[in-house]
Order: C-alpha cells, then sequence, then structure tokens
DNA sequence: AGTTTGTGCAACTATTTAGTTGCAGTTTCC
DNA sequence: GGAAACTGCAACTAAATAGTTGCACAAACT
C-alpha cells in the first residue's frame, strides 16, 4: 500500500485540520459532535473529514444512524519512516556531492 | 529550534515543490537553474523556494551574484521524527479507549 | 563603457479551497 | 405515524495561491 505521498502532507498542511485530528485522538466522533465543539460549521468539518479520508489518515465507522471516523496513527508512521528516508538520501547525496568538490 | 510543524507539511503539500527539491537533492541551485529545466518560470520557481525557505526546508546560499539553494535533509528527518511520535501517541490512546470500553 | 546574466519587485489572472446557508432524505425513537 | 437527530447534496462567497508577464536594478564579463 504505497499511498501518493503528497495528497498525505497537503491534508497535514491546514491548522482546521489538525483540530479535528486532535479531537479524534481522543476518541472516535462524527462530523455533528465535532462542530459542537468547534467554532466551523458541521459542513465545513465533513469536508476536512472528507479529504483526510483522502489520505487515509482517517476511516469511516458507521454507528447506528450516525458516522463516526476514526483517526489512523499507522499511515502517519509510516509517512515518517518514508520522510526520514528521502530525509537521510538528500543529505547523504549533498555529502556525496561535497566529497567530489573537495577532492579537485 | 521547534518550527512550527503546519508550514512544513503545506510547503511539502505541492507536485511543483517537490519537483524542485527532487532537482535540489542532486545539487545545490538557483531559481534561474531550475527554471531551466522546469515548465514553470523563474519568478514561479522564486516562490515556491520562499515557501520552502519560510518553512526550514532549504536554505540560500550566496555564490557570486547568483542565489543557491541547498536542501535542508535534517529538517525533514525532525519532522519525520515528530510526525512518527504523534501517530504513536494516538494509536496509544485509542488503545487505551478500548480496553476500557471492554472492561465495561 | 557596454552587454550579458541573474535577481527582485509589482500587478494581474485564474484556479483552488475553506467556509457558509439552505434543503432534502433517512434512520432512530416515542 | 410523527418528531427529532444525522447525514448528504448543491449553490454560493471569499480568500489564498499557483501561475503569468513586464520592468528595473546590480553584478560580472569582454
Amino acid at each position: 500500500m504505497t499511498t501518493t505521498l503528497v495528497p498525505v502532507f497537503a491534508a497535514l498542511g491546514d491548522d482546521t485540520r489538525w483540530s479535528i485530528l486532535a479531537a479524534l485522538g481522543e476518541g472516535d466522533a462524527s462530523a455533528s459532535a465535532l462542530a459542537e465543539r468547534m467554532p466551523v460549521s458541521r459542513q465545513a468539518i465533513a469536508k476536512h473529514l472528507s479529504v483526510l479520508h483522502g489520505a487515509g489518515l482517517v476511516e469511516p465507522v458507521r454507528v447506528g444512524r450516525e458516522l463516526r471516523y476514526r483517526i489512523l496513527g499507522a499511515q502517519l508512521s509510516a509517512t515518517a519512516r518514508r520522510l526520514d528516508a528521502i530525509g537521510a538520501e538528500w543529505d547523504r547525496r549533498l555529502a556525496a556531492i561535497k566529497q567530489i568538490a573537495e577532492e579537485l
């Protein structure tokens, strides 16, 4: 499962979505429930949840007539591993270039 | 140095900026140099570099009259560590909640 | 000195997106 | 059956942003 990396970052690049994620970190919740303790409308939150779902960061869970969302920490950890690998690769390459430059 | 996390993700949530980062991963380059091998104007790239600099992902380096940019892999690794910690914390909390629910 | 090359600034366009309100459809509960 | 509570869809507004072009300025080279 190699989710595309960019949409995940785009999803994480918004304060409101972090507020939602922080709230979900304390337990599953529906868009309506989240809207009650946040300064934005239910529909706005529903859209954000859709984006987060598209990024694989949350998943919907039906509970009776309400639709709760569960946070997926594993996806975040997986993203972190890929980020770390990319950063390390950059530093490795640049160190190699510096090495070659010094040998001239 | 605790850079704010959200701008970093916002910076990474764009395909063009990833292209720029990929190019810089092979060595420092100026906005003009990058514009020659990319399908966007120099000014567009300059703006992207400004965003990346604001996020602490690149740093400017003066070389004569040109302004090259160097990629900072360490910032990416630092971000990765924080991401991983957050993801792990979410999973830990949700596991605890599940545990409590089962004990009822 | 004059030409080239690279950067910086400003104005403008177009697309995306975060947010809203309003209404229709369903499931649950009394 | 009927009211209440959630969800889903659609249209709209406002702000942010990715992109452009044009021009002015400074440093380097011949």
